[in-house]
RNA sequence: GCCGGAGUGGCGGAAUUGGCAUACGCGAUCGACUCAAAAUCGAUUGCCCUUGCGGGCUUGAGGGUUCGAGUCCCUCCUCCGGCACCA
């Protein structure tokens, strides 16, 4: 008997799937399409090639692949595709480095995540294989572009952004973490810079409100995007100043706090700042705060525990509820993102607004009782930020806040000074980079078409796409984009007029080039359109998509975005790109996340080289709950090893002593053992199926299946040699390849073929048959007070006089009952008798 | 601070509707095979008391509901993730 040699078995069968092209499937109106087959999308994130592929990579693709192998299996139609996120900083970088092209060091690393993909096993339709950066797929990067641009949410604008010193680009919000660059970690500052924007704030409340219509994401994610939209409802009020005539607009969800703004703070960036103060006593102080505060990082300005500062303006608003008038400060707790950059401050019942009063000595107002009286009493209670009676607020004096809320808005719109309001955190995203490897933007500059002589931006029309990026020679950022010394690129002639132009140098986010990818596999190689309408109805919305929490609000927020603004330009059918979201928990080892520097990474390459595909794809499952991450450990994978191998040597046992094999079915008239054992394999088809349908529960799928292996070592022996016997344990070895399958492809086909042969991905899921779910009889739970006496063998269709009887005759039982008064007898039919004793 | 999620053996984890807690795997111990080792096969393995039979305890802590709670309710603790001067 040989062991188990998963080269030679995992060779053999993807062999026959590259031939065969086993997993293609066809468009609507192309030969093989069946119509009234149901289709399921099935998608995992596409990876960025940078390097080879890395446990996540296994475990994305392994789980997604099991998922696939599934619905197969179960009727569906599935698409299952593949690409690559090519383009971005990782590339570039390297060059800058080396030299060495950024499409070369690409190119390699999608040779190295192809050629794995294909060890692996992975049921990927190369057919629809794409890459973004190549010219056939960027092409209709620009041309969604220039959609958004009709639509007026693609605009270029003059905004205080985040810039990377280091990397020497602009950042998204998004790529701002803890006010250092996502990337590389240098600290981000502020700039002020023309760029491009997709206006994804006009989508604010329909992405709030489509969560809706997604079928299952999970609760965590929603919540992750909720919050980063951040939509307050509240009131704009306005504050005059007289002075100088003008007009201050503020944002406030505490309208009913009104009557207790004692002060007025703007943002250091505010356009109004200079005409406040300009000619005035405060001016030199006040334009050595801005700048000072204009040096600091966005980490320093928001550091949690920062003392409160800000300089007095010498100016006045007026309170439009009372008249008061109160003093104006410029201060950097107030951001000009948020809002209007400038708040009505009430320390009576705001902390930040009390710790700047604490700090400027300006008097705190209380206009809000507190619930209980003590509250009520104690000065020392502000600042208060919970609801009660109003009090020094006029009229308003003794309604509850909440119901003064809605008087005090309509009071002030009435008098024409203010208005309710909704605000959003979320920003506008920031598409352009001055960096080389991405898709160019694709518009020109024409000063002749332009006027006051500032240029006209003129886009570049669709059968002109795509605008190619030239090649260059040095791919250092020097502040603007590298793009800008090609020159001979940049001059061109304007499409309007014809005279000459100046072409954008600035190139797309890599973000926008994945938040369409998933519509393009359907019609991958078009050359005519971005996608054939008539495909991507059929196959939209990705049924199941699956890939790492990291995404959880960039990725899957932009392309939810892109989804709406499509279906709005008519491009599209559906409103939500993905209806079931599956994250992935991370992998660590030794309890770490793998890193380089730490020197815990695990080659996925290696562990497939010594153990095989099967046994690292179906030790990612059977780690726990996908979800939810593990700690990687080569005795787990040897387990799994273990595991397979016993099925593999199983296969040849059964193959050798079970002859040319029984009559299929013949397995279903068992009796005894046999039938035991085919009671298991229909066990373990239940569960699995269940567990399968249930979500993600991998590790109890395979558990299951790993039962009904232990079981058949267990039986086989006893078994060979009678026909009914020689059924059993070939149908319980043939079960176990079949419900492994989705994890272990390669051992499962093989397993398969052996024992029943043809392919195993064209059977269907196997069903489990009730009648040998249920017995004849059932264990009896038998208890005393709640606490487990024995168990006792009772026919399934007892009753429950029967069962009480049988409870009590038992030994152990009676123990417990001498000298006692049964009071109560519970007795739940099928499963236990609980007798309760005094 | 706000919003999520999780606490079960030595470890990863299972427990479907409130009904056998600890499935499956790892690790460990013992046995078979072997000159020996590895591999393999088999047995044992929550904790405490007991020679044994057996008994008691146990799902982060405390309380509650119930015949019965890992599961439901209340209070608290710890850990992980996200957001955070957002008016």
């Amino acid at each position: 008997m040989s062991g188990y040699d998963p080269t030679a078995i995992e060779r053999k069968w993807q062999q026959v799937w590259a031939e065969e092209k086993t997993w293609e499937v066809p468009n609507p109106g192309q030969p093989g399409f069946d119509p009234d087959k149901p289709k399921s999308y099935v998608l995992e994130m596409l990876p960025y090639p940078s390097g080879e592929p890395h446990v996540g990579h296994l475990k994305c693709y392994a789980v997604g692949d099991a998922i696939a192998h599934f619905r197969r299996r179960q009727g569906f139609e599935v698409i299952h595709p593949m690409g690559y996120d090519s383009f971005g900083l990782p590339a570039e970088n390297n060059a800058i480095k080396t030299g060495e092209p950024p499409q070369v060091a690409t190119e390699r690393s999608i040779a190295s995540f192809q050629r794995q993909f294909r060890e692996w096993g992975i049921s990927i339709d190369w057919s629809r294989e794409l890459a973004t950066h190549t010219p056939e797929y960027y092409r209709w990067t620009q041309w969604i572009f220039l959609r958004l641009f009709e639509k007026g949410l693609a605009y270029r604008t003059e905004a205080p952004v985040q810039w990377c010193p280091k990397d020497a680009t602009v950042l998204a919000n998004e790529q701002v973490v803890d006010g250092r660059c996502e990337r590389c970690g240098t600290e981000v500052v502020q700039r002020k810079l023309w760029q491009w924007f997709f206006k994804i704030t006009d989508y604010a409340d329909r992405l709030l409100a489509d969560f809706d219509r997604l079928e299952s994401w999970p609760e965590n994610v929603i919540t992750m995007q909720r919050n980063w939209i951040g939509r307050s409802e509240g009131a704009e009020v306005v504050f005059r100043c007289e002075e100088v005539g003008l007009d201050f607009p503020v944002f406030t969800t505490r309208p009913d706090t009104l009557f207790g703004a004692t002060f007025f703070v703007l943002a250091p960036e505010h356009p109004e700042l200079e005409r406040l103060v300009a000619g005035t006593p405060a001016e030199e102080a006040v334009r050595e705060y801005v700048n000072r505060v204009g040096r600091e990082s966005a980490e320093e300005r928001g550091a949690e525990d920062r003392e409160k500062t800000g300089v007095p303006l010498g100016r006045s608003v007026v309170n439009p509820v009372n008249g008061e008038e109160i003093p104006m400060y410029v201060a950097d707790y107030v951001l000009m993102e948020y809002g209007t950059g400038a708040i009505m401050a009430v320390p009576g019942h705001d902390s930040r607004d009390y710790e700047f009063a604490r700090k400027f000595e300006l008097p705190i107002k209380r206009v809000i009782e507190g619930e209980d009286e003590e509250a009520a009493r104690d000065e020392q209670g502000l600042p208060y930020p919970g609801d009660g009676p109003m009090t020094g607020s006029g009229r308003f004096d003794g309604q509850g806040n909440r119901e003064a809320y809605e008087e005090i808005v309509a009071w002030l719109e009435s008098e024409g000074r203010g208005k309710p309001a909704v605000n959003y955190r979320l920003r506008d995203w920031l598409v352009s980079r001055q960096r080389y490897w991405g898709a160019p933007i694709p518009v020109v500059y024409c000063e002749a078409c332009g006027e006051d002589g500032e240029a006209a931006i003129v886009p570049v029309p669709d059968e002109q796409l795509p605008v190619e990026l030239p090649a260059i020679e040095d791919y250092a950022p020097q502040g603007k984009s590298p793009l800008a010394a090609a020159e001979e690129w940049v001059a061109t002639e304007c499409p309007r007029c014809g005279g000459p132009a100046r072409r954008e140098t600035d190139t797309m986010d890599t973000f926008v080039d994945s938040s369409w990818y998933f519509i393009r596999y359907l019609d991958a190689h078009n050359g005519e359109a971005a996608w054939d309408r008539a495909a991507a109805d059929h196959w939209l919305a990705v049924d199941q998509y699956i890939g790492g929490v990291e995404h959880a609000i960039l990725h899957l927020m932009y392309a939810r975005f892109f989804t709406k603004a499509l279906a709005d330009a008519g491009q599209l059918s559906v409103q939500e790109p993905f209806a079931n979201l599956f994250a992935q928990g991370m992998i660590t080892r030794d309890g770490a996340k793998m890193s380089k520097s730490r020197g815990n990474t695990v080659s996925p390459g290696d562990y497939v080289e010594r153990y095989g595909a099967d046994t690292a794809r179906t030790y990612v499952c059977f780690m726990g709950p996908p979800e939810r991450g593990g700690d990687w450990t080569d005795e787990g994978v040897e387990g799994v090893n273990r595991f397979l191998s016993r099925l593999w040597r199983l296969c040849e046992e059964v193959e050798g002593r079970t002859g040319a094999g029984p009559e299929p079915g013949a397995e279903a008239e068992a009796e005894g053992a046999a039938r035991e054992l085919v009671a298991k394999a229909h066990w373990a088809i239940d569960k699995a199926t269940r567990d399968f349908q249930r979500g993600f529960q991998f590790n109890t799928v395979i558990s299951a299946v790993m039962e009904l292996v232990n079981d058949t070592y267990r039986l086989k022996d006893g078994l060979y040699g009678d026909p009914q016997g020689d059924a059993a344990v070939r149908f319980a070895t043939a079960t176990a390849a079949s419900l492994i399958f989705p994890f272990a492809p390669h051992l499962g086909s093989e397993v398969h073929e052996r024992l029943v042969g043809g392919r195993v991905w064209e059977r269907p899921w196997p069903e489990a048959d009730p009648a040998l779910l249920s017995s004849d009889t059932v264990t009896l739970i038998v208890q005393v007070n709640g606490k487990l006496r024995d168990r006792i063998e009772a026919p399934a269709a007892a009753s429950k006089e029967e069962l009480l009887e049988l409870a009590r005759a038992s030994e152990k039982v009676g123990k417990h009952l001498d000298g006692k008064e049964v009071v109560k007898e519970i007795v739940v039919p099928g499963k236990l008798v609980n007798l309760v004793v005094r």
